[in-house]
RNA sequence: GUCCCUAUCGUCUAGUUGGCCCAGGACACCGCGCUUUCAAUGCGGCAACACGGGUUCGAAUCCCGUUGGGGACGCCA
């Protein structure tokens, strides 16, 4: 029996919960569900100045959007201070670490070359001195001592890697405010939290061998790593604001539907392996893999997010399309309540595989749900400027007043014997007809629109039609 | 600048140990059928192994180089 899988999402509330970070957390909980091992959440707010609760709670609200539930946490390494602190002084009593009394640089000339260990005279400070200044008080940091030789090791996705140590700084564990850097931390919670697994993106790689050197030091036993490729923006630019929504919680905003933005993200450098792509939480558990996952970095493209999106929509069940329609009328402030659940349902059965994104309702659709819309420019300019219409549309609006019985069948039996009466095409009625019943040029079927709205509404709206060919000139 | 990683259609990708790949699927795009417009659907099309050297009977698959892209080099994570 190999020992249980456990994982973690690490990310620092610096910021909302991006695509990228999405991702990471997603392969995570696949690799961890897969297995049946442990999802853990912990929140790597080390640095102060950068990190709110705002974030925090932003990003609890994005990996809960996803349904990403995790097992254990969040931990908080702000309230695991102590425990840095006692790290580090062990591996200072052990000498693979050592006070540094240098001042802090700058921020602005942080962009300095790397500094090999023998530029610190700290570094060759004996332990006497080193405790005499500190027991004096004064200020320091703690550095790691970098070894010589070479370090590497296997990733589950890159295969192996290997640096030279000499291109390694002695990097600060121990800030001298007390407070733990991220390569001190991650490493001690890491080890405390019994990770087994560290997948994480591939900006870490080059992070990887100072940790490494780290677990050396101690004696432990390390986690296996995992480094996932990067998402980039359409331009292959490292994604940011200008490249639209970065936050998952956009999305949510924008309309997509949270198992669309999951089984979207999981394509995102990773395949199962087959070419099937429209897949359920489920599945996707059971065919996730390290193996799967490639090397290059994918750009993430909202037009297959689209089309993954309006798959969801339409195979939405009536109940949850249902509520999303609420939803969704009721936030764009649509006064849709005089209609029945059966009416509803009916529009949406109509519409459902249409929708790229359920806004799409109280945008394109917003005809179906209030009398309050416009008829949209190129459909009014292109099948309204038919002279024929103005005697036309006014005879046909008294057929359809004197309707017996308002069904699909008679709603076209009525327009059809109109036009053979009339010896004009029947495409000129029906194009202008949807424009004036849904402002759109492009809609469902005429007749079947007509039922959706009703014979009320298909009446007024019919009249209204009228009236406006008759004080615009369309063309 | 130094180090690390990477490179298949516009995009996401398949391509397990080199031959079944003059490269498959999906999105997007284009055409045709259906039709009352569009969508949907059906059928079809466009479109890629970055480049140059090797190794091999044979390479998208292995090696080297070039170029492109990304990442890292902080008392940020």
């Amino acid at each position: 029996m190999t020992k249980e899988v456990r994982v973690r999402f690490a990310p620092s509330p610096t910021g909302y919960l991006h695509v990228g970070g999405a991702r990471t957390a997603l392969f995570n909980w696949l690799f961890a569900r897969h297995f049946g091992g442990k999802f853990i959440l912990r929140i790597e707010d080390t640095d102060f100045s950068r990190s709110s609760e705002e974030m925090v709670e932003g990003i609890l609200q994005g990996l809960r959007w996803l349904g990403m539930t995790w097992d254990e946490g969040p931990f908080f390494q702000s309230q695991r201070l102590d425990r840095y602190r006692e790290f580090a002084a062990e591996l200072v009593a052990k000498g693979v670490a050592y006070r540094c009394f240098c001042k802090a640089k700058e921020n602005s000339e942080a962009s300095g070359y790397p500094t090999k260990s023998a530029e610190h005279g700290c570094a060759s400070l004996s332990s006497d001195e080193s405790g005499r200044r500190a027991a004096a008080g004064d200020c320091f940091a703690v550095r790691f001592r970098i070894p010589p030789d070479k370090t590497s090791f296997r990733d589950h996705v890159f295969g192996d890697i290997e640096v030279d140590n000499t291109i390694l700084e002695d990097f600060v564990l121990l800030r001298s405010d007390g407070s733990p850097t991220y390569h001190l931390s991650v490493v001690v919670d890491d080890l405390d939290m019994k990770i087994t697994h560290v997948i994480r993106g591939a900006d870490h790689i080059s992070n990887t061998p100072k940790q490494i050197l780290l677990y050396q030091a101690i004696g432990e036993q390390m986690p296996e790593f995992a480094h996932l490729p990067l998402i980039l923006g359409p331009d292959k630019q490292r994604l940011s604001k200008r490249h639209g929504a970065t936050s998952v919680m956009a999305y949510a905003g924008l309309g997509y539907l949270p198992d669309a933005f999951f089984n979207f993200l999981s394509l995102l450098g990773w395949s199962p392996g087959e070419d099937r792509e429209i897949l359920s939480r489920q599945e996707l558990i059971e065919l996730f893999s390290l193996k799967g996952v490639g090397k290059a970095n994918a750009v993430f493209g909202l037009e297959k997010l689209d089309w993954f999106n309006s798959q969801y929509l339409r195979n939405a069940s009536p109940d949850a399309l249902h509520q999303m329609a609420v939803e969704e009328l009721k936030s764009s402030q649509i006064p849709f309540t005089n209609f029945s659940a059966e009416t509803l349902d009916g529009i949406l059965d109509l519409l459902k595989n249409r929708l790229r994104k359920i806004g799409d309702l109280s945008s394109t659709w917003r005809a179906f749900f209030s009398d309050e819309f416009e008829y949209e420019k190129s459909a009014a300019d292109k099948f309204l400027a038919d002279p024929k219409l103005r005697d036309l549309i006014p005879e046909l609006l008294d057929r359809y007043r004197k309707i017996a019985e308002f069904t699909l069948e008679s709603a076209e039996t009525v327009l059809r014997k109109f036009v053979e009466e009339k010896g004009v095409k029947a495409g000129i009625l029906i194009n202008a007809l949807r424009v004036g019943l849904t402002g759109q040029g492009v809609a469902p079927g005429l007749f079947e629109v007509m039922l959706a709205l009703g014979r009320e509404r298909t009446i007024a709206r019919i009249d209204q039609l009228n009236t406006k060919l008759r004080i615009t000139n369309y063309e």
